[in-house]
DNA sequence: CGACGGATTGATCGTGCTCAAATCATGTGG
DNA sequence: CCACATGATTTGAGCACGATCAATCCGTCG
């Protein structure tokens, strides 16, 4: 799937967004130290790389969205991460892929060659910091959701989703959710029916407004801040 | 706490034993680069640092065992690792600690200042790519957990932390927990009662045995990997 | 030996899961 | 442009797993 899809990149034209933190900086970075990046499109529900494939590209989301996630035999998925539009994935120390990644909507993203990557970091020590720093968001990111799992209950978790999710895509004041509810629910440790119970509750108690189910507007930020633990 | 604990640390002497991969190479790898590491040691429930500190160094466990977590406000805690001799920790990219670091009992560590480590990752890409590469085995070790966390059930949770425990302290056979059951509850999103049922079930089925409630041995691994989804 | 913290075991409860049905949204073909 | 098909979402009813509350039991250390 990952040779398939990687079939004849073009060369990258369109630049990302250049606000925001360290994922943003990172192809920015690269590009000092001569890197190539390309472009590719994937579609919706197409496997950008798989559990335990070689690492080969690292990718940053230009649009779209996309999930990783973990699988148990019987079926059972845990979304470790949503990356959207800015974020940088796919990026391992190892030689493989620990998750396998999936496009949500059709996705474009610009990608670079591990291999490259590893060589400017062995000359220029901006590239190999950034490289760390990366690996170490993501650890952060990680920490946080393991307390999340371990430890907060259906609407606390369902609160701390819409914050993220309101922090990393809102656009006025407006979100349009990439992900259907079971996605959430895999992401939260939690079913789909749950996740659509506690966001009903929050409709109800006027914390949120709906326009379609995945189109969510936060009426009060600080009231889910509170349902957050 | 932090500032009280290193007070006049002592100059290394002890060294760690040289088998294991990557956590292990790590001071073994700095050593080259001509740092010096201290030695201390703190006691039984002492903190070694607390979350949201400024990271200045980097442990080593030389003797002993120390847990990391996070709390909520209201005391839920959620254990993000053990680290047993040999385990490097508190490594950050950034400048603070994101988990509190904690004594179970009486331990050693060797350390390093954070920032001599950084000067020698500016000049040696060895040292580079060993920060990262440790950094990398955190993150590895999290997106395992938050499988567990998310989606697995109470005998499935126990089962992966006997394994994981007897792969990393068993000696012939037998492993010495040094940690009691409301920490084994906290790193598996538990309660301390719901992991004393999961042991007494597999004692009951010959799994494992019991000399006192933290000396186990495992009788039966294979059982033990199908109860690990 | 006694006291104390840790562990086990029991009984009951409640949150979130499962199974099921109805409703809604979306896109496709006539 | 509408009708319908399909998948996504919501909502309901009942259940089960792990939590909670409580009472021993055990092991360790003074």
């Amino acid at each position: 799937m990952l040779n398939q899809s990687l079939r004849a990149p073009t060369v990258a034209k369109a630049p990302v967004d250049p606000s925001r933190s360290p994922a943003d900086q990172f192809f920015a970075t690269t590009g000092h130290a001569g890197l190539i990046a390309s472009e590719f499109t994937y579609k919706k529900e197409e496997e950008i790389y798989g559990e335990d494939e070689p690492s080969e590209y690292v990718y940053q989301v230009v649009s779209g969205a996309v999930r990783s996630y973990k699988l148990l035999s019987d079926g059972r998925r845990q979304i470790g991460a949503f990356y959207l539009p800015g974020d940088v994935f796919g990026l391992e120390s190892g030689p493989t892929h620990r998750l396998t990644a999936e496009a949500i909507v059709d996705t474009t993203v610009r990608l670079l060659k591990r291999r490259s990557l590893e060589q400017a970091a062995a000359t220029d020590v901006h590239v190999a910091r950034s490289l760390w720093s990366m690996t170490a968001g993501e650890l952060r990111h990680a920490e946080d959701h393991m307390l999340l799992l371990g430890r907060k209950n259906a609407m606390e978790r369902v609160a701390n989703f819409l914050l993220e999710m309101d922090r990393r895509l809102a656009v006025a004041g407006m979100m349009a959710l990439p992900m259907c509810r079971r996605d959430i629910g895999d992401y939260l440790g939690l079913t789909l029916e749950t996740v659509s119970r506690a966001l009903s509750q929050l409709q109800s108690q006027g914390i949120l407004g709906f326009s379609g189910a995945r189109q969510i507007e936060l009426r009060n930020r600080q009231q889910l801040r509170n349902l957050d633990a």
